[in-house]
RNA sequence: GGUCGGGUGGCCGAGUGGCUAGGCAGAGGUCUGCAAAACCUUGUACAGCGGUUCGAAUCCGCUCUCGACCUCCA
């Protein structure tokens, strides 16, 4: 039973109890994405996850600055730090100004946000905004010896750095294993260690996106963006630093290192990590092929597809496995998502349609208790939701006049289920925003009624058939007839 | 090859020593003109083999197997 919130931080492999520097602020830093293509499914999981606890911690009370960056410049394609910057690779290949690019995708990215109902983060910064920040970010780790420059390039000199430091604290991993099983990689002659990675980039001439720097014309690093933006808006040291597990071994490890080398603290208390979507067992990404973009979720026009899901039902889906597990796709998986999430939908909409009685039979502080421990739990998002489905059971009791509530204990639980439904979740019933057609809805179940009443079934057949057909489902009871939207 | 993390009933997916996870699907029933929904009942699950323990899905060892990372990736 967890009375306070406890997080899984990667650094110790443990839960910890969750201690801001500073209460009630928190600053949470979350990676964002690469805007040199649209987001895949796999990309949507990780801010969805990130918005769970963004939400949760705003839920205990907390003022959360939540910084998500966009990173639109200095991302490599390729190994090494000789391949090229992979929107200005995409602008190349489109004739277009990479920040068109950047644009397009910004845009595609928020859009899809919005979809799944993921609330935006107080900053977003990008990359191109802060090449300031980065530069004399590189400025101070070679002033402080940890790194070098080599024509017009700077790099990170990680062997040096590990004397004094330990390089893979976030990982676990000794320097001598990461040597020793580094592959060799061509074009890097210029770097003395082959762990060490590049601050900063030399431009070849040819190349859309460059800035002026003491080292001459050249881009920033992909690692650097973060931990100039991070320490800029969080400060030194912050309470929370996240991003996909994928990013760990090396970007969030070289972020370390940076952070470190430039103002000698760790810059994060915890490091959250969001596990990976998975497609038949493989990780879902765009080098495998194996990625789904959104909107072919939505429509189902994608070969491993039977029919398509809605946004709500993805986000419900992905809810229904906690952030650490990998979750595999599959199209049984979402069906069943599909009918459980408007299970949960419906005994929402019926929370209003509830008689109340003198007797109460809900315990709504044994309620909210299980419902905190269990997101108290490391965000242990399938807890609560199997919570909700036992409130569900007993909504339904209630409708079917089998179990009790009392006016302010409905009041008390609708404004409960709200808060963790809609608020923490970030569920939103996308079954029932069709006011404009009650009436109409309405008529035609007085028409369908009457025909009843003469037995005259082949007209109410019609009707709820018809109904049927054009995405409408009647279900009669007792109390009369409802619908709902298939 | 190295490091790390998994293998839970038909499917998805929680659960770190004893107490029903939950959802979907399946079976039986109640209700109902039919349908849908709802409700009730229903499942010898924990990769395999050893070990620790009064007791293990849960701890330890070995084996098999899948994956992530080691190279850009959320």
């Amino acid at each position: 039973m967890y009375n306070s919130l406890f997080i899984y931080n990667t650094i110790s492999r443990k839960k910890e109890e969750f201690k801001p520097i500073n209460s009630p602020y928190v600053g949470m830093y979350v990676c964002g994405p690469t805007v040199y293509s649209d987001v895949h499914l796999g990309n949507c999981r990780t801010f969805i996850s990130f918005d769970l606890i963004y939400r949760y911690l705003m839920h205990l009370g907390y003022k959360v600055r939540y910084v998500r960056n966009i990173t639109d410049a200095g991302h490599l394609e390729g190994d090494g730090d000789s391949g090229e910057d992979k929107i200005s690779k995409k602008a190349k290949l489109a004739s277009l100004e990479p920040m068109e690019i950047v644009q397009t995708y910004t845009n595609g990215f928020h859009d899809m946000m919005k979809v799944f109902n993921v609330l935006p983060p107080s900053i977003e910064p990008t990359a191109t905004g802060h090449i300031i920040e980065q530069i004399e970010m590189v400025k101070t780790i070679l002033e402080k010896g940890l790194a070098y420059e080599v024509d017009g390039s700077v790099y990170f000199d990680v062997e040096k750095y590990n004397q004094e430091h330990n390089y893979g604290v976030l990982n676990g991993r000794k320097l001598e294993d990461l040597l020793n099983n580094t592959r060799d990689l061509g074009g890097q002659d210029q770097k003395r260690g082959k762990l060490d990675f590049a601050l900063w980039i030399k431009a070849k001439p040819e190349h859309l996106m460059q800035w002026p720097s003491p080292w001459g014309m050249g881009f920033p690093g992909w690692h650097l963006e973060c931990s100039a933006m991070s320490s800029k808006y969080l400060g030194d040291q912050f309470d929370i630093h996240g991003g996909g597990m994928d990013l760990a071994p090396t970007h969030h490890t070289n972020e370390i290192a940076q952070n470190v080398a430039a103002c000698g603290k760790h810059p994060a208390n915890y490091w959250i990590h969001t596990n990976m979507l998975t497609v038949n067992g493989q990780k879902m990404s765009k080098s495998l092929g194996n990625s789904f973009l959104p909107h072919e979720l939505f429509t189902g026009d994608h070969t491993l597809l039977h029919k398509g899901y809605s946004p709500m039902v993805v986000k419900f889906f992905m809810l229904q496995a906690h952030y650490r597990s990998t979750l595999d796709f599959s199209n049984e998986a979402l069906d069943a998502s599909e009918k459980g999430f408007k299970r949960l939908m419906n005994a929402m909409a019926l929370l209003d349609k509830l008689k109340v009685s003198e007797n109460n039979e809900v315990d709504i502080k044994a309620l909210e208790q299980k419902f905190e421990a269990a997101m108290n739990d490391d965000f242990n998002s399938p807890i609560l939701i199997a919570e909700l489905f036992d409130v569900v059971k007993t909504i339904n009791s209630i409708y079917d006049g089998k179990a009790n509530i009392s006016e302010t204990t409905l009041t008390e639980l609708k404004s409960l289920l709200n808060e963790y439904v809609h608020n923490v979740l970030g569920l939103k019933d996308e079954f029932s925003e069709t006011n404009e057609i009650e009436p109409l809805m309405e008529f035609l179940i007085n028409i369908r009624k009457e025909a009843k009443e003469k037995k005259d079934y082949v007209t109410s057949d019609k009707i709820r058939i018809g109904l049927q057909d054009i995405g409408y489902q009647l279900k009669d009871s007792k109390e009369g007839t409802t619908w709902s939207k298939t």
